[in-house]
Order: C-alpha cells, then structure tokens, then sequence
DNA sequence: TGAATAGTGTCTTTCAGACAATATGGA
DNA sequence: TCCATATTGTCTGAAAGACACTATTCA
C-alpha cells in the first residue's frame, strides 16, 4: 500500500548507521526541541500533484513535458517549489496553474505520500510532498491549456506508446490511483468525477475506470441507492447509446460509505 | 481522517491568491519542471516521531519535555531536522534515539501526515514530516532513557493533570492513534504489541487500548483465529489474574484482514 | 426482431453481533 | 463455593455475489 511505509525488522539502532552531520547546514547542536534560525540544511522542499480524472471512461493523469535536464523530454507531474509563506494546498493549486495553466483546478485534493529517497533528484536533496488532486470529468479543457502539458490515460503509463515518465514519478501517480481508489471504496468522491446529471451506468463506470475492474451492475446500483447522502434522484431519464433511457441522479450531499463499496476480487 | 486533507469546494485559482515568490529563496525564473541548485527557499524540514506502544492495557506516547522557548516546559513528540544525506525513515530512528535514548525503537514505522501550517513554528516556516512508529509492548524501558523524555498515556492528554503539548504536536498524536488503529483494522500490526507468546485476551486488550472500545472475546477469537497467517498456536497455557488457563500463541507470520476485523460502532 | 443497456427481484453464502453454556483456575 | 476469564457453540440479521427476468430504446 503506502509506497515508502516499510517494516523495519531490525532498524539501525543510531549505531549501525551513525549520523553525521553534513558540511552545509545543521550547523547547531543537536540539543531537545530546538530548530535555531541558523540550523537551514541544503534540503528542496516541492509540492508535486497527482492530477486526476475520468475522461471518456479512462482514467487519466495530467503530466508536464520536461524542458530542460535532467530527464529532458520525459514527462512529469505539476510540481513547485514551496514557498515559505505558502501553504501546500495553495503550492499543490499553484502547480497546476503555473504548468497546465488550468484555472482552479481541484474538486477535491489531499495529502499523499512523501517521496523522500536520497538519490531521487540527481541535483541536490529534492524532499517532494505529494497531494492527490481530482478534477471534475466535465471541466478540464481536453488538452490542457499551456503547451507542453497534457492529459494522459493513467493505462498507458508502461507502454512502449505512451510517456516516459521523470525520476520517480510513475511511483506519485501509483499513489495518487491507489488513493482515489480507496477514496471511491469509503466516501461518494466518485460523484465528483461525473457530471450533473448523471445516470447509475455512468457512475458505475467511473468506478471500473479508475479500479480497473468490472462491476455488477445490480449490485452496484443497490449499494448506491441503499446508501443515505449518496446520490439524489432528479427529473427525467436519458439515453446514452443504446438500450433503455436512465434515470438521472446528481450528488446527495455527502456519504460515508460503511461497509464500503466492494472493490471485487 | 486527515487531518490536513480538506476539500476546497471553491480552491484559489490562481488570482484569487496571486502567488508572489518570497524575497529571500526562489530566484530562479518558475520555468516548467527546473529546481536550479540556487532556488533554495527558507523551509526548514523536520521529521516529527508518534511514537506510541501499549503498556499496561494503555496506548502510551512518548514524549519530550521542552527545555527552551518557544514553549519551554511543554512536552513534544520527538523529532530532527532532516539532513540532506539522510532518508526520513532514517531521521525517525535518530529522532527517538537522540531524544529518548531507546535504541533500534520500530518494530513497524511508517509515513503520516505533512504538517505544514504557515504560522505552526513561530520562528519559521518549519514543515514536518510525520512518521507513526510503534514500539514493541515489552521492549522499551518503562520511563525512557534520557532525563526529559517519558511515555504518557494517550488518554491524559487532554487532561489538565496531562502533559501540555507544544505546537500542533496535539494533532501529530492523533494521527498517529489514528493511523494505527486503521493498521489494526487491515492487518496483523497488534501482533507487534503484545510480547511472544501471547494469549488472545492479552491481543484483545490491545486493540481496546488503541481503539478505546469494549470487544466480545468469543467473536474476536472467532475472527483471529479464522484469519490465515494471523496466529500460530504454541505450546502451553498461561494464567493471567485469575480464570481459566489461556492458550499461547505467536505472530503468525503475516496477514491481511479481509473483511477488517471491526470495530464496534 | 435483435442487440444493448436499465431496472427489479430472489436465492445463497459469508460473516458479524449477541449470547448461552461449559471449562478451569484462584480466592 | 464463588468469581473471573477462556473457550465452544448456536441463532439471527445484514449485506454481497450471482443471476434470472422484465423494460425500453435504437438499428
């Protein structure tokens, strides 16, 4: 599950790998409870977004065309630099629309993990705090805005055709589609990837989008309906290809699903 | 559940909260996917430890006193600046050894929260990292090692006879409680806070610490022991208090609760 | 008419909650 | 003997999986 949440069987006890302070930085005594003014190691501090949504029953990732070396011309998730008087839900906003030039981005976003392996930036220590971010299905203009950006199906991320991915950005997306699908199986976040109104069928295929498997569609329509603050019914019916008109839903004001929605096999 | 995970129904989009790069830090021109060497903003990073076990049918939390300002005489969560050669994992351990003297702490110790609140450090912008490290019931000293530091029980914490804590390390705590008690849900973690062998009513207590809850013994038993690779049988009984002679039984190596092993209402 | 999707109902299995009944030690 | 805890077993209700069947539209 969490990326870089692992056991330690036997963890260095402090003397196995003895701590040394590097040259730069940590300049005062390593006394309780104080962080001095003066004590500013060399450590880069960036807000990178695991953007997300479901397009046309993908779900799909925006990345960032890399410009310059490293890793020039292999793609990336938005990220900044965090400012200091900055917090990193705004720094998480901001990536967004500095690199995709996508106006107000987020209908929803969260903390994920922190990527924090040494080696991760060849430059110097690049410590990245990573937020997932949804976008509703309906809003983001297809392309992107800025060139250089664009969606991507989250599927084609190990093929040969689609993007290459920037140091170890293939591992923020992993953890951004293994939240949102944790998200989806707990709360009615998946509303959020649908547009208003919207049919049980559409819903339910947010959810194979995103979980990549297929669902019942009886028994999915049971556990959603049956479950208050869920969906709302609303007037009227519509055709999505063939087959017998829908009736249409919009969002029920918030649920908590218990037991959650079950992911099958 | 996260504590800094919060929906922006409405999120800045970019003019709202026109971003303006600080006067000290981040030069360097905000180009896509560039973090030059120079653009070194003033964001200190730390790696704060909620370091919990169970001790005496009690989820404690240890903690250390402060010995200067700003608030000198509260207590804090034990934590350091991470150092540029250094993995967070790593700075987690060092935390509780410098600050507590326990040696190789972590049977189990994973990421939480970022903390990352403009105005938490009143000196600077101080984010901090948070790690959830458990402690093996039997193995760290009743009152810690370093004069300063001690195990408190969770539940005094909000107690006027109880510890004060220092910044927003209230909230660390919580996360920590928080996140364990989702680990005893989903796997096999209580294992690690009990000492081998153990009976079923000492891992019972476990999960009532942790969760603060009453469970029925006969439906717990039922539940651990029907799960694969939860517990393994040993030999012998042991009397507790007074009651019937308990069976033994040790870690069984590994398992992941499907359906979670509830817990109450 | 046939294919495709939506909607309704039912049967079965799994599993938790409640709780009774028995087992076995110490005070 | 009484009390406390462990262990076993049973009954019940909630909820998911599987699937049959009907409804309704378009090609």
């Amino acid at each position: 599950m969490a990326k870089q949440g692992k056991k330690q069987g036997r963890a260095p006890d402090g003397r196995g790998k003895q701590h040394k302070p590097s040259k730069k930085g940590a300049k005062g005594a390593d006394g309780p409870g104080g962080y001095p003014a003066a004590e500013r190691p060399d450590v880069v501090l960036v807000v990178d977004v695991a953007y997300l949504t479901v397009a046309d029953g993908e779900l799909v990732v925006l990345l960032v065309e890399r410009g310059r070396e490293p890793h020039r011309g292999r793609w990336s998730v938005p990220g900044v630099v965090l400012d200091p008087d900055e917090a990193a839900a705004d720094a998480a906003v901001r990536a967004v629309v500095a690199r995709a030039g996508i106006p107000d981005p987020f209908v929803h976003q969260e903390q994920l993990d922190v990527f924090d392996a040494v080696g991760r930036d060849p430059r110097t220590r690049v410590v990245s705090a990573t937020v997932l971010g949804v976008a509703a299905s309906a809003r983001p203009p297809a392309g992107g805005t800025l060139a250089g950006s664009r969606w991507w199906p989250v599927a084609a991320l190990g093929d040969p055709d689609g993007p290459a991915l920037a140091f170890d950005h293939g591992d923020i997306v992993a953890a951004g589609v293994e939240r949102l699908g944790t998200r989806l199986e707990h709360t009615d976040l998946a509303t959020a990837l649908v547009a208003e109104p919207f049919t049980l069928g559409e819903l339910r295929r947010a959810y194979e989008a995103v979980w990549g498997v297929e669902l019942e569609p009886a028994n999915f329509r049971r556990k959603v309906l049956s479950t208050p603050g869920f969906v709302a019914r609303t007037a009227g019916k519509r055709i999505v290809g063939t087959g017998r008109p829908a009736d249409l839903y919009v969002r029920g004001g918030g649920a908590v699903l218990h037991p959650p929605l079950p992911r099958g096999r």
